[in-house]
DNA sequence: CATGAATGAGAGTTCATTCAT
DNA sequence: TATGAATGAACTCTCATTCAT
């Protein structure tokens, strides 16, 4: 499944009309890809469950993917909507309180859509995979860059971009990891603390030692 | 693809013209998943590069899925392997120098296989998403839990086997990111210098400041 | 094969088209059931002779052993409609008569439908065997049971259910036979005369008060 | 399945560990049938519940097919055996006594043999379809045959092929239905009883006006 | 004689997608 | 524009049978 990286929508959803339907059709996608996960979705239980034919689902998804990839774009969007929301409280707060802000922003959105959230983690990881795509990190990736490149005076330096990208995937892993249950019945506030502890950690300049030990490794390469 | 949770292998090969057998259909497994991915193998093409029959391949395998299972499983058993023979140098060397060769081990086998790994991705976020599995993480989170504990007296004090696990993740999270070329063109070694400082960040006692800002982080929340 | 006690149709045929469709495919089915034998039927025979697509016949029969038993079914209602039609002329008829019209009335089809009664018998032997089915005899063994209580002044007294089941089970069994050539080449109206007589044999009392009864029922007419 | 009308035996069991294995298979042969049916019989589970390699099997016997025949054969050897031991005793007896202790005689091999009975009516019913086979059935019908010009004084006239023929498949017939419990709860004695009944009613010489009515009957036809 | 690894045609079935209505 | 019947390539997997060891 998944193969081709088609266009999002075969036609813009102008008239309201259509709007709704592709809004069923949307929630529905998330309810089967729920059920039976990605491999399991069908575009006909799709459309039933969004109480359309198939023929009109087709009208507005030019395929399966297009359907699962606007799923994982609007939940993408989502958090990204909510970290826009909450960072202006703490664009000044010291960097630990950011952290954990941004941690916890997601996490809250992970844990209200835990099942959608753990249904498509394949997805991301297949959509990873292929060059066309990845898997709608960008944006978020982005954002936290800008927020590196603001608080510049307070880290270590280094490439922003580099750094950008090894916060959000570590941090993400870590968030899916607890989603799914992995670490044990880890409650979710230790899992935002020590995804918090990982991101502070790897940001913050080095303590002295950790400096000439770091210093001892490079030589050794 | 990829539901049930079954055998393994559905009879072991006993006579030396099985395990040849079993080998053949196995490297072909490896082929086959790099050539067309996990969603795009078929047990016809896996039998036909192996040069056997389909039959032949169902006597070992009960299906797809524990074909793809064997590799994934062969290909960390590699790496724990790799791991271990590693280690001894190590042991006794500072932190810094044992994540370092750690983050080393693993990322040079992935290079090795670099094709396989990239292909092996999807796999285990499906593996991980179903409760039956763990994506064969379960060792390496040991190892890395037994390291922890032996090294208590220079870390800070916590849960290990939560410390394991975030390590483990998020390591691999930023391995495969690089694998797939998410970070651009960034260097191998520089990949590995970024994890080593997340781990070493993560593990490491925080410095005096880092402590005060993350109690009041704790204060507000 | 033949398992599953699934549903006869997996979706109604409600288009006028759909309607031909899954017509075409029972007829088919008889087709090959007549050719093959129900071990040799393959729906993509079916679907080839049906001029539809597998997937087509997929849509209304959910397996294999669906169309079958449609067919049998079909086969089943038309005896029972045949047998409905030729009783109200009967019906106040002496016995001997009325019996000896529905051995002739059941004969009569199975010698118009001769190869496709042939090759439902494996069919209705293996349902037989499944609990989940009675091989579509019931409507008739109440059929026949009806006119055993609508009869009863003219039998031996005994248990009617069970009288229906002796005489609907042996009456079949020896058409069956008769079907299958097993007597050699015995004319059709003595197969009908041989099975008359062993139903009224088995209905009608025993010799001495069978005298004196007959002769009330004869008064009776 | 069961296509070809084979060689019985690939080769005659002449040795005594000969004899000892294909009474092994044959016995696992009868397991298999009771536990899967004809259909899901598998030459494989035979062989493994009888202890012996496939290919050894098939050094008995040519194909699945013999191996089902030959277990209907020594059954069908089983019953003929019976009833040679039961006979005389009853050679001079009444006919109904003589009737009724055939009757028993089968019935209680269906009994003692109930799984294996029932899991080898598809099986008899697939035989009667191929005009190669009998189902086994001859012998039996030519002991009742000879029963019956044996008693020609007491039965009514007829030809004593055709009587046998019919005697014999209604009886089986519904002591079939009796084995598969398809009359409900039908205590052993009373379908003996009904059987016993349903045969002289056919046999015995008709009472006065029976002759009569189906003559008239004859008329109409 | 016995073994069981190997065979491979072919089975039933699914499902993304199209297009006549 | 909406429908849903029709499509059919492609899939996974089975199992009777053979034959080299």
């Amino acid at each position: 499944m998944l193969r081709k990286p088609a266009l999002r929508y075969r036609k813009r959803p102008l008239q309201a009309r259509a709007r709704v339907t592709v809004d069923a059709v949307l929630q529905a996608t998330e309810r089967v890809l729920i059920r039976r996960g990605v491999d399991g979705l069908t575009t006909k239980e799709v459309a039933r469950l969004a109480g359309v034919s198939i023929g009109t689902l087709y009208q507005y998804f030019p395929d399966k993917h297009a359907l699962c990839a606007a799923v994982l774009e609007r939940e993408n969007e989502e958090i990204l909507r909510a970290l826009q929301a909450a960072l202006p409280d703490v664009a000044r707060a010291p960097l630990p309180v950011l952290v954990r802000r941004v941690v916890e922003t997601i996490h809250r959105r992970n844990l209200l859509q835990d099942a959608l959230c753990r249904a498509l983690i394949p997805l991301k990881a297949h959509l990873l995979t292929q060059t066309t795509a990845d898997a709608g990190m960008a944006p978020f990736i982005g954002l936290v860059r800008s927020l590196i490149e603001a608080r510049r005076a307070e880290l270590r330096p280094g490439n922003a971009d580099l750094m950008a990208y090894v916060v959000v995937h570590s941090m993400e892993a870590v968030l899916y990891m607890s989603a799914l249950g992995g670490a044990g019945s880890v409650p979710p506030e230790v899992v935002v603390e020590e995804i918090t502890r990982l991101v502070l950690g790897y940001l913050l300049p080095d303590a002295e030692e950790k400096g000439s030990l770091s210093g001892k490794a490079r030589a050794r390469a």
